[in-house]
RNA sequence: GCGCCCUUCGUCUAUCGGUUAGGACGACAGCCUUUCACGUUGUAAAGACGGGUUCGACUCCCGUAGGGCGCACCA
């Protein structure tokens, strides 16, 4: 009988919620699903100076759009300050950690000496074991652990494997600042401790703090928990991710027209896989996922798979929730408030109708709004000399030609146009000499059809309707 | 510079010593459709390189090359 897990997502509030942490987190909370634990959310804190109260808003929103809930409330870890003093001194009053009265400035000397002699760069251990009574007047001493300096400190990790590190190779590093606040790597050990976590799941950029950590969850005669490093997410382009491209906040993705459960499913498949299998549900991600899983080389992001996985999605939405799901994208789309606010049950209607259509040809939602725009063009519409000319000399080339010109949706053209009017007019019977009329009073209630709309609405405004006789015929 | 990690089609990946190296995206071609899209059929496309181990290596070991991450009183 095993004890219930508890993974946590502990972003930095620096910044956005990039894609990388957005899998991190993913992650996490598949596996705590899938094993019935939970997922704690930590927000570190710690450095004062770059932390900002705008991102922790940003994390937390970009974490419920992508549907990714934490269990209890978020925890600072800066409110946590007073209990990693009070370890430090612990590890002090253990003899695992000393004070040292080195100055940035002398520690910035030691590491560019180091770097011309080629050495590694690492704190010397000037502090180590001096005696207390060296300590020299008006300075204030940081605390560093005294890490063991032989023997290798493994990590067993599920997705890494077994990572071996010469003690000899891991400094001591500084657990307490001078000012007193604790430094990341105490404050992680200290709260992942106290919050019962039972398994580490982020990323590789982690695995050589995760040896220091150890160290320290040894020092203090703590449990070590389960580790799972994984790997980067590359740009396109194999570099590291940059703000040109992936690096961008989970909302910028939203404002792409992306799906949240075409993400997950798209992010769930960098670095993880279940067989061949490339579409899943959310459900289904929960069931499969295992860390062991967990691939270990970096993956490149790749928009084109992520928009087909998207317009897959997009697709087989039933149409009111695709509509619904639009409809809460329009605030954070380019002219999408503008749009929002002539939406009435009318417009609604029409939309709610032209779903279907719309739907096969859209990729994201950015898409599916641009499909849309003719349902709002304001009517009629304006036509230039080009236009005028084409309905002028008239043909069915003509309105083939017309409909890029008319409306902003080029997709739909004369084909659709003639097909309609034929099909309208054996249907209610009536001669294709009489159908103007009354084609463009049942087309513009109910047709879905964007430029049957535009044409039929524009011909009639430059009282053309008349020729759609001699066109269609 | 030191440490750790990575390397299968262009991309994401399957393979856990024996396969015609599979799938997906993308690309290309055909079909469907008097547009576009959807759908569908097919084609091209991969084990970085060099050594071992083994009856047999993509798979295990060593080396080389390339790439990534880390080396703060940041997290």
């Amino acid at each position: 009988m095993s004890l219930p897990v508890v993974t946590r997502f502990a972003p930095s509030p620096t910044g956005y919620l990039h894609i990388g942490g957005a899998r991190t987190a993913l992650f996490n909370w598949a596996y705590a699903k899938h094993t019935g634990g939970k997922m704690l959310l930590r927000i570190e804190d710690t450095d004062r100076e770059r932390s900002t109260d705008a991102a922790i808003d940003a994390i937390l929103a970009g974490m419920t759009w992508l549907g990714l809930t934490w269990d209890g409330d978020a925890v600072s870890q800066h409110a946590q300050a007073f209990r990693h003093r009070e370890v430090a001194e612990q590890l002090l009053a253990k003899g695992h950690a000393y004070h040292c009265y080195c100055s940035p400035q002398e520690l910035d000397a030691m590491r560019a000496k180091a770097e011309a002699e080629k050495r590694p760069i690492r704190y010397d251990g000037t502090w180590r074991d001096r005696a207390p009574s060296d300590a020299p007047d008006g300075v204030k001493p940081v605390i560093r652990f005294k890490s063991p300096q032989t023997g290798e400190t493994v990590i067993d990790d599920n997705a890494q494997g077994r990572v071996v590190f010469a003690n000899k190779d891991l400094d001591d590093l500084i657990i307490l600042r001078s000012d007193g606040n604790p430094t990341y790597n105490l404050s992680v050990v200290v709260d992942d401790h106290d919050m019962g976590v039972s398994h580490i799941i982020r990323g590789v950029d982690h695995l050589t703090n995760a040896a220091r950590q150890t160290q320290i969850y040894v020092a203090m005669g703590w449990k070590v928990p389960n580790m799972t490093h994984v790997p980067l997410i590359h740009g396109p382009d194999g570099a590291k991710l940059s703000k040109r491209h992936g690096a961008l906040g989970v909302e910028a993705y939203r404002a792409m027209g992306y799906l949240p459960a075409a993400l997950r499913n798209y992010l769930a498949r960098l670095g993880w896989s279940h067989g061949d299998d490339e579409i899943f549900s959310t459900e289904q991600l929960v069931e499969w996922f295992e860390l062991a899983n967990i691939g270990k080389s970096p993956a490149r992001f790749d928009y084109a798979k992520l928009e087909n996985l998207n317009g897959h999605y997009i697709r087989q939405m039933d149409d009111e929730a695709l509509l619904n799901a639009l409809i809460a994208f329009l605030p954070f789309a380019e002219d999408g408030p503008a749009l929002l606010g002539r939406i009435d049950d009318t417009k609604r209607g029409q939309l709610s109708k032209a779903m279907a259509g719309l739907k096969e040809r859209a990729k994201t939602l950015v898409e599916l709004k641009n499909g849309a725009a003719y349902l709002f063009a304001i009517r009629p519409l304006a036509m230039d000399e080009k236009a005028r000319q084409i309905i002028a000399e008239g043909g069915i080339a003509a309105l083939q030609e017309l409909v890029p010109v008319l409306s902003g949706c080029v997709d739909w053209t004369a084909s659709a146009i003639e097909a309609a009017v034929k099909a309208h007019a054996e249907a209610k019977g009536i001669k294709l000499g009489k159908l103007a009329q009354p084609l463009r009073a049942s087309l513009t209630g109910t047709s879905t059809s964007p430029p049957i709309f535009d044409v039929l609405e524009v011909l009639g405004r430059v009282e053309a309707m008349g020729r759609i006789n001699d066109l269609v015929n």
